[in-house]
RNA sequence: GCCCCCAUCGUCUAGUGGCCUAGGACACCACCCUUUCAAGGUGGCGGCACGGGUUCGAAUCCCGUUGGGGGUGCCA
């Protein structure tokens, strides 16, 4: 009988999520979906010094947010390796009692002297054959075998080690605790793990939990090492130095689905001409040995070009409503749906939604803050007063709507020999205070008759006096 | 220091011995379109780290060099 594949992410608890972690996560869930086998949650909250309820549900939060939901029937868990406690102790008991560990009562200065006397480095085994047993103080250590420890990896291949540069590292420390390597070989057993797919920094250790897991009586799992991400100066992304936590980004503006998209095109190309892929279909055609062997950089700029693509093929129902929910409460819904449109295609990310349409919600009489270089501009051309004084005029008549403020406007500026794109400079400006923004006519049509006049002489006043 | 991994445009990558005068995407530049800004269209810039092999033939295979990264805890 063949179990169904069991794949698993173990984060500890640290308060924000890494975008690594979810595109080891994404990993995991693609391969476990795909193969109809089982994402496994563990928090690894062995260090008390990093475990607090609400971490565990942040995590949770992130992960759904990406898509991978609780309630799939694909996850299971959480698991938490605190519960395993008594699991990793006796591991640690039956390794001692097979005579594949043994007792150190050595301290690390005592070690650090003895192999600079002996002119090498780390621990040298002289514990092994003493005899000792547990006491308080002493240490757990594995005891590395001879040989060579090969490690079949699905991303890279086979990689081998040979044991000799292993030291016996340590199972228990002196306080009677396991260490992550111990824990994390025993939960895996535990919890029936057959595939082990986490980012490279780990297989430097995977040799020592491959022994572990053979001396336990186990074969040890699939291994896939997936090759970090790296900031511009080709650093492991790190919560230190980098913008790295996923609930950041997305109180920024990105989309799941384009940071998904995004983190999934980092080692791997999903097929077909676009990079731009539901996530469906990234699920049924991605594969481990496909994923790329070197270090990635996580591109901002990418990623937003990949938040701006996603913005602009959403629904305009769903974007109206997501878009909404990035403005002030007082501001009239009706009124922002009308201009909505006109934004979704120039959005790169939608934290951006309310200082692109504010000037429509101005209240009557507000003072606006024009932008200077913007009124300079504007208002610099000879024709600017003159063109100003024919729009108030005319636009006190003319049938509003779009078509005929614009065609209006079109009007007027033959008269002064100029185009639109120099002669609406006037007009946006004294509305919108800035020169740049949505289609002219179309936002007038929207702020209407009454409001676009009072601007509109508001400005004429100002130009008078500052020219 | 020691161990391990990696090496195609600035970046993410396609490429698995001939289809490669190396393809795409992001970024950048130019032009077009245009109601500002975007979007879109067209074009451009730009790369197989280096040196040896193997082969009729190498981005692709092997070795070395160089460069980068990761690990090296009684952290996870």
């Amino acid at each position: 009988m063949t179990e169904s594949p069991r794949f698993r992410f173990a984060p500890s608890p640290t308060g924000s999520f890494h975008v690594g972690g979810a595109r080891t996560a994404l990993h995991n869930w693609a391969m476990a979906r795909r193969l109809g086998g089982t994402f496994v949650l563990r928090i690894e909250d062995t260090d008390e010094a990093r475990n607090r309820p609400e971490w565990t549900q942040g995590i949770i939060d992130a992960l759904a947010w990406i898509g991978i939901s609780a309630d799939d029937p694909h996850f299971e868990g959480p698991h938490f390796q605190s519960e395993f406690a008594d699991a990793h102790i006796a591991a640690a008991q039956r390794l001692f009692e097979q005579g594949d560990a043994y007792y150190c009562d050595q301290t690390g200065d005592q070690i650090q002297e003895r192999a600079k006397q002996l002119g090498t480095s780390g621990y040298d085994g002289y514990s092994r054959d003493r005899g000792l047993g547990p006491a308080p103080g002493n240490v757990l250590r594995f005891r590395v075998p001879a040989g060579t420890t090969v490690i079949h990896d699905l991303v890279r291949g086979d990689v081998s080690f040979d044991n000799s540069t292993i030291e016996d590292f340590v199972l228990l420390r002196g306080n009677g605790t396991p260490v992550f390597l111990l824990a994390n070989v025993v939960d895996d057993i535990e919890m029936r793990i057959t595939h082990v797919v986490r980012a490279e920094e780990h297989l430097p250790n995977t040799p020592k939990q491959q022994m572990l897991w053979t001396a336990l009586g186990h074969t040890p799992p699939n291994w896939a090492h997936v090759p970090v991400l790296v900031n511009e100066q080709r650093k492991k992304l790190s919560k230190r130095r980098d913008k790295v936590a996923l609930e950041q980004y997305r109180d920024e503006g990105f989309l799941a689905d384009a940071m998904v998209n995004y983190l999934m095109t980092l080692g791997w190309t999903p097929p077909g001409a676009s990079e731009i892929v539901p996530w469906d279909e990234m699920e049924t055609a991605f594969r481990l040995e496909d994923v790329t062997l070197s270090p990635a950089f996580f591109d901002l700029k990418k990623l937003t070009a990949f938040n701006g693509d996603y913005i602009r093929s959403m629904p305009l129902a769903e974007f109206t409503e997501l878009a909404a929910a990035e403005l002030p409460a007082d501001w009239d819904r009706e009124r922002f749906a009308a201009i909505a449109p006109f934004i979704q295609e120039r959005l790169p990310t939608m934290s951006g939604v309310a200082e692109k349409v504010d000037f429509l919600f101005w209240p009557d009489g507000f003072d606006i803050e024009f932008d200077e270089k913007s009124w300079d501009k504007a208002f610099k051309p000879e024709w600017a007063l003159s063109l100003l004084d024919d729009v108030i005029g005319t636009y006190g008549s003319v049938e509003w709507s779009a078509d005929a403020l614009k065609a209006a406007l079109e009007d007027i500026m033959t008269r002064y020999e100029i185009k639109l794109g120099k002669a609406q400079a006037p007009v946006r400006v004294a509305v919108t205070g800035r020169s740049v923004g949505p289609p002219l006519f179309e936002s007038l049509e929207i702020l209407g008759r009454e409001e676009t006049l009072r601007r509109l002489s508001a400005a004429r006043e100002r130009a008078a006096l500052t020219d």
